[in-house]
DNA sequence: CATGAATGAGCCTTCATTCAT
DNA sequence: AATGAATGAAGGCTCATTCAT
């Protein structure tokens, strides 16, 4: 029951017994993705994400007014560790298809590991306003990001909507692969993998 | 609390005191899928459902285990709606263009009806290894479906890695459709609209 | 679940779909008797007690008030059939001796045969009034029964407490032996059951 | 229905708001000692348990894992103070007599006292198999302690197999006792008290 | 008489949240 | 700031009992 809790905990580095506010938030914050991505939104109760992090049931109001809250911390820092990934791969330099197959793969990699985070965004984007008003402002700066990309590359202009479907494939695309569905469906990996490459060039240029 | 139930109980046609199980068990479905729908998996209990359908709490125990089995039972029957929408369709005869397009309007249709249950599906696609288990057989089903119909008309073989890329591009949109993300993000929804269709032509043929 | 209950039916008589009440009933008990035995008062349902007996859930309470009435009915029949064995091992002659190891023997199989329906009434003499009086009046019975059978054989007269101490000390025995107290503390069987063969001559002389 | 939970709260001492959970637990324990007692083990629900001991719901799960698990804790609780008092007894100093008496009148006062309690016990020892394990253990110490206890005076040796039909027919005497089984038969109180003096006197010696 | 679907009170259990220390 | 005992609403589930057929 317990197990889970106590093996995050021990792999923990000691924890400040008064440790700066800043701190306290963003270990709860950690050890909150690492639940809701394991046991997702619903399997994860606030008392075990404090002790997940190494403190007390009480802390965790102390910072967050609610588990929706937290989550939506949680899937904020998410969201900026992808973004880290994108902006290293693009300013790697390379050949278009370089680009485009590194960040396929990253993309896979990413959601494989927070497959269960993602499984819960969506289904909380459905029930949750607040959820939906965060994850659409992040939507928008995904489009703006690959318009300026675009922009950059002095590539050919290409519609937001476009954009958007391309967006909703991959996305749906890498999702299916993280949760194992290509393997269970006996389909070729490879051969998917290939076909996003493809995709995500269109999309770049 | 109870003002779904009510309301719903009110509209529905008077419950026969003594119906035979099965239609007290496909009463039971058909609240549940609104309830799923409407409020999600998590955001509903089985005594609501029972009240819903117009019986008490203990019905419910009677036809199924727990909440998860009466979900399986939702899910099912949509997928049998939906087959027969297909079917439909595609006995209409028509050019492909007519057909693609009269598809992607019932899957939207159909997606934005039911976008709260699909939410429901796959987050618990996530969570449950039974539903997980039963949604494969349902993608099957569908691959299955489409290379079955790409025989019939003769049309050039492709493989099923194309296949299910196409279903889940269209599905991931149909979700953000149902969901209104277009809207919110200022999106044109006819442009995406024309570009599914083309990708459903492409997929049939 | 289920298993027990059909595994009687399957066993039991075909029953006559319209049988006269007295019939209907004494299957009722008879199956209720089984089940308090095995499983106990609180572990039996109504429900469960009719489809064992090869009826339908309401027939019980056509010809019985509630659990604790067929209970009743059930200790009823349990008193009836015991007093039969004790009148045939008294009226089959042989020594003091023999008949009082017949009595030991044949109470010590008795109790450990309905040992739970025992443990039941125990309990309910407790918990439940109307069963206390129910229990008081058999005991009044033995006791009469035991002063009757004293007179009988002319035997010297003895009073009507010692006589009780007799009852408790057997009863207590008995059942301990039935619910393989012994064998769980190592102790020796046979010679437990030779003092009680002891004692019960002394209580019929 | 609260009634009994809501009278022992009034008496009971404030209970201390942020108290040690080592004193939440005995007042949960005492509080389930007395239910039990009262009304039964099946009477009673954790709940109410919770709520006589001046707490809420939640509290019991915090201590107990069920019912059954409080109950054996208020079992044990009670065999500790029957020994304390037994010990108390012995330790007196006194005639043997004198102790037998002590230790008869002790007894019934005692089963008097707790008859509910017990009762159920007698129960859960046939329906419950860790019930049964912990009861066994009880009674292999009260067998260790009569031989123990005849050791110390050098009295005869004796068999377990006589010690063992010396409890089983007191204590069904002394239940018989406190469930007004003798009052209720036109018996005489005192001469059974008498005959279980003697009886207490054989056995010590 | 018998049937068995339906009822609903009530117990069991969890967990988001509070608050005294 | 941190602790963790306590809270209590609410959902899960069972089963004695009723009653239309």
């Amino acid at each position: 029951m317990a197990t889970d809790a106590q093996t995050s905990n021990r792999l923990a580095l000691p924890r400040p017994r008064r440790g700066a506010p800043e701190e306290t938030r963003s270990r709860l914050v950690a050890a909150a993705a690492q639940l809701f991505n394991r046991v997702g939104f619903y399997g994860t109760d606030s008392n075990r994400i404090a002790r997940a992090a190494g403190y007390s049931t009480g802390v965790f109001y102390k910072h967050f007014k609610d588990k929706r809250e937290i989550f939506l911390a949680a899937y904020e820092q998410w969201s900026i560790d992808e973004w880290k990934e994108v902006s290293t791969i693009l300013s790697s330099g390379g050949s278009e298809r370089e680009i485009a197959t590194q960040l396929v793969m990253m993309f896979i990699e990413f959601h494989t590991r927070w497959r269960g985070l993602l499984a819960s965004l969506r289904q909380l984007v459905f029930t949750d306003a607040t959820v939906r008003r965060f994850h659409r402002t992040q939507r928008k700066r995904q489009l703006d990001w690959m318009a300026e990309l675009r922009a950059e590359r002095k590539a050919s202009s290409r519609r937001r909507e476009e954009d958007i479907v391309y967006l909703y494939a991959t996305e749906r695309t890498f999702d299916a692969i993280a949760q194992g569905e290509l393997s269970d469906l006996g389909l070729n990996r490879k051969r998917v993998i290939e076909a996003m490459v493809e995709s995500t060039i269109a999309a770049l240029s």
